[in-house]
DNA sequence: GAAAACTGACACTCCAGAGTTCCAGATATT
DNA sequence: AATATCTGGAACTCTGGAGTGTCAGTTTTC
């Protein structure tokens, strides 16, 4: 069952390029391929707006148009289904939202501790500033997901890996095999995903600090266990 | 917006007693009652079936009328809408995923440690050996539990509360308020319920024990960073 | 045996949304 | 100015599924 047709950033179209004369493609003063693009993002912004405002279940394709302000034409040149389009929405917010933590935590490398805190912080901030963005990456992502999982699988594992291999050179010797460190780093995603999914549905009431702290000694727990160098509480 | 209308066990319908005379509901041997009962079970569990294995927006109320062996006029008489039916069959899983682990729990109460493996175990090992039911608890319904949470919520917090007032007499003073063990404990639930996520996703290529190896770090980590009594590696 | 109520199966209407096609007007090329 | 391409908007068909209705046959009660 081929649900995803390989989620490629646009496609070329082929030029429908019938005759051998003129006209090569700029409109508006815009090339093809950028208005192409420009319509695909325009998409993707209305995906991430309505799918993370109303459901997965409740955007229609014509609903997503009129958001974007295009027409069902132009829907299907960037997109085949509107699974894909909830895949490209996913994408977008997902690179964004790890954008964000990657550029908070960059000053911290050498810090362990406040590594994490910062970390945590701005997730947290994160998802409060962007609730569209977040209700679809953290709620409706997760069974499409599912099902579609053989193309983000990767790019999840790679994910696991760096948070691996980063905390590996802190680490004793004699802790868990790697299978079990991944276990351990999937955990702690999972931790900090429910949290929020509960968070966001309950629009945020408590507090961003209540949520950082219990993460934080969470973290500080498995800090221990596996013998990290320089913690302590 | 009221998605739910109260999922009362069963409507009993009113009685269309129409005319005083005779016929007081038995049909087959078996009260009006009962019958309505037994068809409403039926649904519910070709509700785990076919939303476990095809998801939720791949189940129409043909399909679950037919897998149930009835025909439409009764799923209506049962339920008002699709989503009540997930709810119901999100219900009836969810209870009996608790039942197991409580089960199994239940005898090492005084023993936390041997209290934690052995519900991680049974928590993983349930899930392997009911792959419709976790599919559904764990992936069909977050989405559809965000919008109806408040029906949810309650439940859920007395079970957090369950987990952090169980905890509570073996910690020290000093440590975090309630506020922060709540975090901790919907923390724990998210990271199991996500490796759970990824291990169905996967089919179950993971052995049970490096996932169970993995989350009893984890918990270990949180004992010793709240100080729970008699917990030591 | 007759009246009432229940059952199962099918037929039916209705609609939203998917996917396609057409066309008039705007823009570009020569 | 003439030709070709692109754009926005709408009209169109088609289908699956929701929800309701009908009816003949069965079981119960009196």
């Amino acid at each position: 069952m081929q649900i995803l047709a390989v989620p490629s950033p646009s496609t070329p179209s082929k030029k429908a390029q019938t005759n051998t004369r003129q006209h090569s493609g700029r409109y508006a003063g815009k090339s093809a391929s950028t208005r192409e693009r420009e319509r695909r993002e325009k998409l993707v912004a209305a995906g991430i707006t309505l799918i993370g405002r109303n459901g997965f279940a409740a955007t229609s394709i014509d609903a997503l148009c009129a958001e974007a302000g295009l027409t069902k034409r132009y829907f299907y040149q960037s997109f085949s289904s509107r699974e894909e389009l909830l895949t490209a929405s996913y994408d977008a917010a997902n690179r964004e939202f790890i954008k964000a933590i990657m550029q908070a935590a960059a000053p911290h490398l050498q810090d362990s501790k406040n590594l994490v805190r910062t970390g945590l912080q701005t997730c947290f901030q994160w998802v409060q500033d962007h609730p569209d963005e977040a209700r679809l990456i953290m709620l409706e992502a997760v069974s499409v997901r599912a099902q579609i999982g053989h193309v983000y699988g990767d790019r999840y594992d790679e994910f696991v890996s760096l948070l691996v291999n980063f905390t590996k050179p802190f680490l004793e010797d004699g802790g868990p095999g790697d299978n079990v460190l991944r276990v351990m780093a999937k955990g702690s995603v999972g931790a900090i995903m429910h949290l929020c999914q509960g968070w966001i549905t309950t629009d945020f009431k408590q507090p961003v600090d209540q949520l950082v702290d219990g993460m934080e000694r969470i973290f500080s727990g498995m800090a221990q266990v596996l013998g990290v160098q320089g913690w302590r509480d």
